[in-house]
DNA sequence: ACCAAATCCAACACCGTGTCGTATGTTTTC
DNA sequence: GAAAACATACGACACGGTGTTGGATTTGGT
C-alpha cells in the first residue's frame, strides 16, 4: 500500500514504459523482467514491488485502455444512423493509436480486442433494442459482426499508415456498413472460371 | 534429419499432440518444454530433437492449418454471389474447428488471424478485380471488412455452441454482406447514388 | 530531530532452458 | 546374417531467469 503516491505512481510508470518499449519489439513469452528493470533502470526486486508477473503488466496496460471508452461524448451525430457511432470510435481509437496499434496487431493480445468488444457490446446493443427486427440472438451476431468489422478495418488502417483519409475511411465504413460490401447491384457472372486479360 | 520417417513423425505428433492440450488451457508463454515432455512421455532433450523451442511447436500447428485453403473447393455456388465463398470458409472453418475455435480465441495467436486472412485475401481480390468499382485502395479495405467480419462472427458462432443452426448463420451473414447491418426498414432516408455505375 | 513507513536493493534457492556426449536399437550393406 | 552406419532417445551440465526474504536507505509527519 503506497503513501507516497507520486513516487511510486513514476516508478510505476517507468516500469511500464520499459515493458512497452519492449512489447513493440518482441512477444510477450520473450519478455524478461530483468529487461524491464535494465531499462528502467531499476532493482530487479522493485519490479515485484509493482507487478506480480510479466503479464501483469500488460494486464495494466490494457485495463487502462479499456475504461477510456466510458469517456466517449455521448454517442450523437453522422455516423449514429447505423446505430454505431463510428466517428467516436474513431476518434477514441486515434488518441490511443500507439497502444492499440500493437495490442491489435500481430504480436497483440487477442484477449484485448475481446475486452475492447465487450465493453462497447452493451451500449451497442442498447441502441438495437429500439427496432426489433431482429431477436435477442441475432442481435448478438449482428453487433459481433459489426465489431469485428470496424476493429479490422481500423487496425488495418494505422497499419498501413493510413493511405485514406479519415473523411474517406468514414465514408466508405459507413456504406459498408449501410449498403454492404457490394458496390452495386452487379454480381459476377462468372460460371467460367478464367477469363481473357 | 530423420531417416525412419514413421517413428519420427509419430514422436512429433505426439509432442504436438502434448503441446495442444496444453495450450488450450493456458497461454503460451506458461507452457515448457518439461510440461510437453511429461505429458507426451519423452526426455526433455527429445523435444529439441523435432522443435527449437515451445513456440514452434504452436508455429508448426498453424503451417498445417493454413494451406488448407488451398484444398477448399474452387469457388462456386450459392454464396459466391458476394464475391466470397462464405460456405466454403465455413466448411473448412468447421473442419478444423477444434484448432480454429482455440487459435482464434481469447488465449490464440492474433499472428493466426493474420495469416489466415492473407491466405484468403488474393483469392477474394482476383474475384473482386472484375468489377471496378473500388479502385485498388478502397478494394484492399472491402477486403480486410469482409474478412475482419467473417472470421469474427464464425468465432463468435463456435464460442456460443452454435445457437443459430448453419443454415441460419450462412443466411444471416449472406444478408449482412449484401445489405448492411440495418433491416431495410429503417434505413435512414440518405439518398442513394444509385446501383447504375 | 526522531520514528515509522515507504521505497529500493543484494543475495539465495529454485526451476526451466538449451546443448553435448553417449547409449540403444534399427536399417543398410556386403 | 553380421557388422558398420545411423537415426533416435536420453542423462547430465552450465547458464540464465524467477520469485522471495531480510535488510539498507530514504522520506514525511509530528
Amino acid at each position: 500500500m503506497p503513501k507516497r503516491t507520486t513516487i511510486t505512481a513514476h516508478t510505476k510508470q517507468n516500469l511500464i514504459d520499459a515493458f512497452w518499449v519492449l512489447y513493440c519489439q518482441k512477444p510477450l513469452a520473450q519478455i524478461t523482467v530483468k529487461e524491464i528493470v535494465a531499462r528502467a533502470g531499476y532493482n530487479r526486486s522493485t519490479f515485484y514491488e509493482y507487478f506480480t508477473d510479466v503479464a501483469a503488466v500488460l494486464t495494466a496496460i490494457e485495463d487502462a485502455l479499456i475504461p477510456t471508452i466510458d469517456t466517449l461524448p455521448p454517442f450523437a451525430g453522422e455516423s449514429y444512423s447505423i446505430g454505431m457511432p463510428i466517428a467516436q470510435f474513431m476518434q477514441l481509437y486515434q488518441q490511443n493509436a500507439k497502444f492499440y496499434l500493437v495490442l491489435l496487431g500481430e504480436n497483440g493480445d487477442p484477449a484485448f480486442a475481446s475486452k475492447l468488444k465487450n465493453s462497447i457490446k452493451p451500449t451497442i446493443l442498447r441502441l438495437y433494442q429500439a427496432h426489433a427486427e431482429y431477436d435477442a440472438v441475432h442481435r448478438d451476431f449482428v453487433v459481433e459482426f459489426m465489431l469485428s468489422a470496424l476493429i479490422g478495418v481500423m487496425s488495418y488502417w494505422f497499419r498501413q499508415q493510413q493511405p485514406l483519409s479519415q473523411t474517406q475511411l468514414l465514408a466508405l465504413m459507413h456504406q459498408l456498413m449501410t449498403k454492404g460490401v457490394m458496390p452495386a447491384a452487379t454480381l459476377p457472372a462468372l460460371s467460367a472460371p478464367s477469363d481473357a486479360r
